[in-house]
RNA sequence: GCGGCUAUAGUCUACCGGUAGGAUAUGAGCUUCCCAAGCUUAAGAACCGGGUUCAAUUCCCGGUAGCCGCACCA
């Protein structure tokens, strides 16, 4: 069995994730997370916050999923979303118009296609190009627009879901500005949900219809593409991939051979390997791949992507863009308003670098990468989550219910949660039993009340990783356990 | 969307043209119970629709979802 169908399986069990609306059959592309995952996935976001927008001083919003067209018309979704389909009438195979007039006619005289359906429809009926797979006729090319569609109120005007959290940062970026100190360098960062209606998303939650994104915009003056900070992580080690081959690379190295347009971009290279290394990803199976000039996407000048290997191959999960001044500027042409402001005695659009992230995909490699099989330590499966990452800090446990051992886990499980530690409480079943159910959601601490626990105040800390213990007092647990979250501790 | 395979308790799975047996998980109880012990007990299942048939969970068709391959993946 693939790695994956079996956090598939433990995802359902075990309330990690399950397909969306499920009495009806489930649809494709959409899955809901559980009471289990949900609380990693808040940690995931809250761990983003921490190392994206808190510590690095920026600015964090929450702008509105419905978006009217114009703004995506603006971005370029509306054009380059959608792509020019051609349907074959007896199959109903679909191809890609654009490609096929590419490759028999455009490309041939060197030209490029000038965006209209009836050119391609001409150039198909010329060549007299038919399915590949049963020589069917093909109908007429039509644009597939990957963006959910609804309409805005009575006089329903034109609108999508948004396909990215982006585009709301852009157009709030002249009001941040003036609100928030009138400088520049200046980043605003999203964490939120986004759609794009695939046409067939397969592979559980690494190509979701509706899903969450992680997504920083650094604004700077293209004049002065330094950061701040870049000294301390210029030794930071990355497994870089350019051109198929894979090598490890400092930071300032990266700058040096112009692996990265800037130092900028470098900077979050190495904040992203320091998140996702905290998150618990192996990062012996992980490489940002430089794209070449001609994968870039239209409004990029350097795409680096994250991509983290696992049993469905490796995965693209962070995307570091340099997007130029093209959002700001072609938000400002299509509403007339001047977006471009004043710094350093000249008016300037910035430059924009983005850093965007999926969750849910991130949450699968971590799911995959810290996944632990039976061995002889333990008889069961389990998971390595860093305790920063788990879904509980700690998971309490009386030794028995009866005699006030219960009562008195129930008072420690107050308090500790009243001091903000996530709880997970249990009293049935044998502690064996109890012990490994924590290991197999990942809890890295148990606390067990026993009858010492009723003479003299004291519980035992169980260690998820090698499940050795030690007694310590009920009124340090609370530091105790965040000190432990703090550095990680996983074994006595 | 196409082709191949698949669909039985929460999960894994057995058998069968006459509606299902197990494992494991779950609830309750007993056992001073520290690494899935044991015992008692409770609850729990044939994806949806249509067809063939006296009778369909079983055979056939369609839908849906999953896996593999193709295409698609800002």
């Amino acid at each position: 069995m693939n790695l994956h169908e079996r956090i598939y399986e433990l995802a359902l069990s075990r309330s990690f994730f399950f397909p969306s609306n499920e009495p009806y059959g489930g649809v494709a592309g959409f899955y809901d997370y559980g009471p289990v995952g949900v609380l990693i996935k808040h940690k995931i976001e809250n761990l983003w916050r921490e190392m994206f927008i808190k510590q690095e001083g920026f600015l964090e919003l929450e702008a509105s999923i419905i978006t009217p067209e114009p703004v995506l018309v603006a971005s370029g979704h509306v054009g380059t979303f959608a792509d020019p389909v051609v349907e074959c009438t007896k199959c109903k195979t679909r191809a890609r118009a654009d490609h096929l007039a590419e490759e028999h006619h455009y490309n041939v005289h060197n030209q490029k296609w000038d965006g209209k359906l009836e050119s391609l429809d001409a150039i198909i009926a010329e060549k007299k190009l038919v399915c590949p797979k049963c020589k069917g006729e093909f109908g007429k090319a039509f644009m597939f627009n990957l963006m959910f569609a609804t309409a805005i109120g009575g006089e329903r005007a034109m609108a999508y879901a948004r396909p990215e959290t982006a585009q709301g940062t852009f157009t709030a970026f002249p009001r941040l500005f003036r609100n928030h100190g009138t400088k520049l360098p200046m980043a605003a960062g999203q964490v939120g949900r986004s759609f794009r209606n695939e046409i067939s998303p397969r592979k559980g939650l690494s190509r979701m219809r509706e899903f969450t994104q992680m997504e920083l915009e650094y604004f700077f003056d293209p004049n002065q593409d330094k950061i701040e900070g870049f000294e301390k992580v210029s030794k930071t080690k990355m497994n870089m991939m350019m051109g198929g081959e894979k090598t490890e690379m400092t930071a300032k190295e990266v700058v040096d051979n112009k692996v990265a347009p800037n130092e900028i971009m470098t900077y979050f290279l190495v904040r992203g390997w320091e998140f996702y290394k905290k998150a618990g990803i192996d990062m012996s199976r992980v490489y940002y791949r430089v794209l070449e000039q001609a994968e870039l996407p239209h409004y990029s000048k350097g795409n680096i992507d994250m991509e983290v290997e696992t049993s469905y191959g490796a995965l693209e999960t962070i995307g570091n863009a340099y997007r130029t001044d093209f959002d700001l500027s072609a938000h400002a042409k299509q509403s007339g308003k001047d977006v471009s402001v004043h710094w350093e005695g000249r008016k300037i659009i910035p430059h924009v670098f983005e850093i965007a992230m999926g969750v849910d995909r991130f949450f699968f490699c971590i799911l995959e990468h810290c996944f632990r099989e039976k061995s002889a330590e333990k008889d069961w499966e389990w998971f390595d989550f860093p305790p920063c990452i788990a879904p509980y800090h700690v998971a309490v446990f009386p030794l028995m219910k009866k005699d006030g051992l219960g009562e008195k886990a129930e008072e420690l499980t107050k308090m500790l949660r009243e001091n903000g530690i996530d709880v997970d409480y249990r009293e049935s079943g044998s502690i064996g039993r109890r012990y490994a159910r924590a290991d197999e959601i990942g809890i890295p601490y148990a606390l067990t009340i026993d009858y010492d626990t009723l003479k003299d105040d004291t519980v035992t800390i169980r260690y998820r990783n090698d499940g050795k213990q030690e007694r310590i007092k009920i009124s340090e647990c609370t530091k105790a356990i965040n000190e432990n979250i703090r550095n990680g501790r996983v074994t006595l």
